[in-house]
DNA sequence: ATCAGTCACGAAAACGGTTTCGTGTTGATA
DNA sequence: TATCAACACGAAACCGTTTTCGTGACTGAT
């Protein structure tokens, strides 16, 4: 087992001293050519690399960024993820990822160990649980200590920061103005008591459309689902209940199951019930009939809180004066399929 | 903004010396009860955290372990991780994660990255790229350095390490075999050219199980898809011209695409034709009918390898006896759901 | 012969901890 | 009173780099 070699070794082996095969190494013109070359000769022979530790320790900065997010099998989350990596790797960062699994107390766990010189900088989702508590001082306690923190789709406006958001509210407007459009009168609404912001958001756009073309708002088509109870049940009773000739639902997975239940009613979709979910995932290309879906555009939303945070890191590093904290809104866009008219 | 607080502060502060200040706050019974009160209380009130790169420095260890996978974006590699992150935050460790995106050269680029230091040790499915080519003096590279490795699904003989797999042709044999039993005699394969592996064992699973039902192996039944090209259209045209009462596809993708073939062909599913599948994800669970499938438990399988690499990086530190490599086999098992009689 | 000015290199500090090995003070013992 | 262990603490090395600041040797000019 070849233990890996440092500049100590190379120093004792070639007969000189450590500083000079730092030197050597990055070509410093203070280090003759002779010097240089038996230096860089040797420690590609034996393939030095340096140690990111000892650098780190010495530059204060790691080069790592850290991502917590509330759920990793969940199609928005991976993708916006998927974009964080790709855009942090081609800047030459690596991504340290934590799930809180939508608890406060592992968000703050995963935190507090980040944040003790771990990484650069942070790029988060809530997790429900800390919406539901309302609870935000590890995140003051991070941003305080100067370290960057970029929030993104679940955010908060208790705290000072970048964030990256989708504009949830127009979406949903949008994919109801478009079923009002095509014919579609009697609404309904799925959605969820967790992530209170976009969900809230969603409803807002909701209630919006249906105001602005006299709809009367009939709180009977609004069903809020509890998170993670029974909800096949709630809702399947719900369809057996409403007479409708739309859903909008705050997700894929409602969105399906709204379908499989109007269906094994006889419900012929589009033609009776016009069906939209929410995030334009696997789900929503493979259902049957293929789900007209609001595409969060994750990667995108994930390459930009990258950019952002990486951004602010090497402002801070460089000294440069700081940009003003930003909010981007990805827009959301609608991927008709075959769930409407 | 509050910087973060070093011993050397503390020590100036109390006047006492590093060295002391250190062992107050472990608690040394060297230090008198007056000192580690006064220390530890400082330490309190200045919320003081020892700095993790500067422990890794000095322990030559980063608590880190680096997890490369083809792709995030896929149900099975994301619940592999998540029960990777699961059980490494378990035991103190936090999770790297690169995405090969299936590609040679980013897997190596990652690995090269992260193995100056930055880890502990590796957890990794090979990517497409990587096992077209063949080559694998990366690993090679890694283990030789001494840094431990566990490989899962994507896994390959040429090296020599931890490894975790599923039973790809048993589970495979028995999704045929339960076809079989419920009277099918024409059954198709679906499967890819990408992942050899994985692919390759399932369909020696299918051929075992039909030699052994003395059904004459017919390769017309036999789809062997490009790997992201046209998939679609050419699934469509093989359902149009074979004579089928079952399907075997190795992922879900494939088998929700044949559902929707064959219906769209007025073939009844189960009645008409039987559909099983691999890896038990959303699609299997929300299609309609909803769709039998072969659970692959990533979630266990990400928790053996991650338990497996845990152990060995231990093992390592304390200087215990090394286990011999073990390869790890995580039994697949059938969920059984509506495409199948 | 003296002096200034390169040139090529090394010593040492620094990053923030841990740990080993002294060492000065105290009180008890012979 | 001399000796010694126990106690409480500090100095310094170390982990692997980077970087600043010397410094000795040589060159060329005066």
């Amino acid at each position: 087992m070849k233990r890996k070699i440092t500049l100590k070794d190379i120093a004792r082996e070639l007969d000189v001293s450590i500083s000079t095969v730092s030197k050597a190494l990055k070509n410093s013109e203070e280090i003759s050519r002779d010097t240089k070359e038996k230096v860089q000769a040797f420690a590609r022979l034996y393939n030095y690399r340096p140690n990111n530790i000892a650098i780190s320790l010495k530059n204060k900065r790691t080069k790592n960024i850290g991502v917590i997010i509330p759920d990793i099998v969940h199609h928005f989350f991976t993708t916006v993820f998927r974009g964080i990596e790709k855009y942090a790797n081609g800047r030459g960062y690596n991504v340290i990822a934590c799930i809180s699994d939508e608890s406060f107390d592992k968000e703050v766990i995963n935190m507090e160990m980040l944040a003790n010189g771990s990484i650069d900088g942070f790029i988060m989702a809530l997790s429900a649980g800390t919406q539901l508590k309302n609870d935000y001082n590890h995140l003051r306690q991070v941003t305080e200590q100067g370290i960057p923190l970029v929030l993104f789709d679940r955010v908060t406006d208790e705290i000072d920061c970048d964030k990256v958001v989708i504009n949830d509210q127009e979406a949903a407007y949008l994919a109801v103005k478009k079923m009002i459009h095509s014919g579609c009168r009697r609404i309904a609404l799925l959605t969820s008591e967790a992530h209170f912001n976009v969900s809230e958001k969603r409803a807002q756009g909701y209630y919006k459309a249906l105001k602005e073309h006299n709809i009367p708002i009939d709180e009977s088509l609004v069903l809020v689902l509890p998170h993670m109870y029974d909800e096949e049940n709630i809702s399947e009773r719900f369809f057996k209940e409403v007479d409708i000739d739309a859903v909008l639902c705050v997700n894929e997975i409602y969105a399906v199951r709204s379908m499989k239940h109007l269906q094994s009613q006889g419900k012929r979709i589009p033609e009776d019930v016009a069906v939209i979910g929410f995030t334009d995932g696997i789900l929503s290309k493979y259902a049957n009939p293929s789900l007209t879906s609001v595409a969060q555009h994750g990667e995108r939303m994930g390459e930009t809180a990258a950019k952002l945070l990486v951004d602010r890191i090497e402002a801070d590093y460089q000294d440069m004066e700081e940009p003003l904290y930003r909010t981007e809104v990805i827009k959301a866009s609608m991927v008709l399929r075959d769930s409407t008219k």
